[in-house]
RNA sequence: CGGGGCAUAGCGCAGCCCGGUAGCGCAUCUGCUUUGGGAGCAGAGGGUCGCAAGUUCGAAUCUUGCUGCCCCGACCA
């Protein structure tokens, strides 16, 4: 993509209204724009962060069995009557009516849904296990959006509901999604620790929630230092080897990990003071086992092996690509800007032409963006008449993993420069080792996927 | 939902106390000179001063009502 030709709204200075250091470098970078209070448009450079972090989602859902499919957003209010969650869910559900006065609402969640999407096709145990997933853009309607995209009214969330027979399979949907999770947190950069957790309104016994480690993360958590060390599961993981995946569950559930809600002081006290981490954190994750909370009042049932009826066991998963985008940069930025993990980079390679205009550099700097393009790498070629500070303080704002510096003095000597986003560190090489150093990336890149 | 604050050009702000028809920096546009870490000079464009009433000869400024947004707390992917 060339710069002149792209839509990148950078802000020179930052809005007053933002606090947290995400909030400051999406609008800065030109990734989102409120509409209004909670509700946010997602500028290009955001939506490619967004679709890469959906896709990398969406990956491991698929590889851990789930199915995809799209609910819509809006709902009818008889199903949530059903469940009895209509009158249950409060304020922060948005409710509407249509022309005909029925009843509707923006869904928060939806487990209704799939609920009756199950009952009306599913009849027997030969149906499950199933899992089905989709993501789409949810609405609650909170008393007090706050943090950008962090806490928004309107946001995107990957929810999959698992349907099983027994409370044996359902616990083994658990762990598949489980390790699902820890292996699609880990592809985004991000160091995920599991941690028990209140089951709330959406109800069940057995639940987790996926904290990342920010310090400016809006609860404080408490784990074990051995977290800081455990390795995300390989791509090899058997997500249908019921004992393995108990085993992984149980590997990372060993050791003590609790949000401030859940902390136990006296199960922490007893853990050495030097193998204790307290540390901020945000939930990017949230995982629950809720047996037959939906599928008995709305009759979900099949027909067992035996010929009875029974209603299905099912847990539901979600993770919030748009949160996610946000918890991301809290993690991993400098004063300068964002710098983004290589899985969910809106671009892998930026191009500075440091002289828009000059034959010999617009030369250089069209021949390795062409040549780029065709390994498969997304490149931003600014191309902008700008002075080189200004496409510096760009760069290195929009947090893009590889800067090309390309200028006629380097040139007169054959060389260009190969900046590294997160280690600062530079090489002056000859256009030829740029390219086949990046070759090497995206095929490391690829490899990782 | 309780408490507090703000609303003036795309962004950041001044002007308001003490009424006289709107200004600064950045950004944008034009020209020239520049070009390796957010350039300089010259010129230009852009604002129903959140909305509605009221007071007044006259309201960004005073009064009242409304709306929106932000912050702190309790609650949440």
């Amino acid at each position: 993509m060339r710069l002149s030709r792209y839509f990148l709204p950078i802000l020179r200075e930052t809005p007053k209204e933002a606090q947290i250091v995400s909030h400051r470098l999406m609008l800065r970078a030109g990734m989102i724009r409120q509409e209004t209070a909670g509700i946010y448009a997602w500028l290009p450079l955001g939506h490619r962060v967004l679709t890469k972090i959906c896709n990398i989602i969406r990956e491991e859902q698929d590889r851990a069995g789930a199915v995809e499919l799209l609910m819509p957003t809006i709902q009818p209010a008889d199903l949530w009557r059903e469940s009895g969650r209509y009158d249950d869910y409060g304020k922060e559900m948005l409710r509407i009516q249509d022309r005909h006065e029925r009843d509707m609402l923006f869904g928060p969640t939806n487990e209704e849904m799939i609920t009756e999407i199950f009952r009306g096709s599913a009849r027997s145990y030969k149906d499950l296990p199933l899992n089905l997933y989709h993501i789409q853009w949810k609405f609650r309607d909170e008393v007090r959006p706050r943090f950008g995209v962090m806490r928004s009214r309107e946001f995107l969330m990957k929810d999959a509901y698992s349907f099983d027979l027994d409370v044996a399979s359902s616990v083994h949907s658990y762990n598949q999604m489980f390790a699902a999770y820890l292996r699609t947190f880990a592809r985004l950069g991000l160091k995920a620790i599991p941690m028990r957790a209140d089951t709330g309104p959406i109800g069940g016994k057995l639940s987790h929630e996926f904290i990342i480690l920010a310090s400016t993360g809006e609860s404080e958590v408490f784990c074990h230092k051995d977290f800081l060390g455990y390795e995300a599961p390989p791509e090899s993981t058997p997500f249908e080897d019921r004992a393995a995946m108990q085993s992984l569950f149980d590997h990372w559930t060993a050791k003590y990990a609790a949000t401030s809600e859940m902390h136990d002081e006296t199960a922490w006290s007893k853990i050495p003071e030097a193998e204790r981490v307290t540390a901020r954190g945000i939930e990017v994750g949230h995982i629950f086992h809720f047996g037959t909370k939906y599928s008995e009042p709305m009759k979900a049932v099949v027909n067992g092996p035996d010929g009875k009826e029974v209603p299905v066991q099912m847990g539901s998963y979600g993770i919030g690509p748009s949160r996610l985008a946000a918890a991301i940069i809290e993690a991993s930025h400098d004063e300068n800007g964002i710098i983004w993990p290589d899985a969910v980079a809106p671009f892998h390679v930026g191009i500075a032409n440091l002289k828009a205009g000059d034959a010999a550099t617009d030369a250089a700097c069209v021949d390795l963006y062409a040549k780029l393009g065709r390994t498969g790498l997304d490149v931003l070629y600014d191309d902008r008449d700008e002075r080189p500070g200004a496409k510096f303080a760009t760069l290195d704002l929009i947090g893009l993993p590889w800067q090309v510096v390309i200028g006629p003095k380097g040139l007169a000597e054959g060389k260009i420069e190969l900046k590294n986003r997160r280690t600062g560190l530079k090489d002056t090489l000859s256009p030829d080792e740029v390219f086949n150093k990046l070759q090497q990336f995206s095929q490391t890149m690829a490899k990782q996927a």
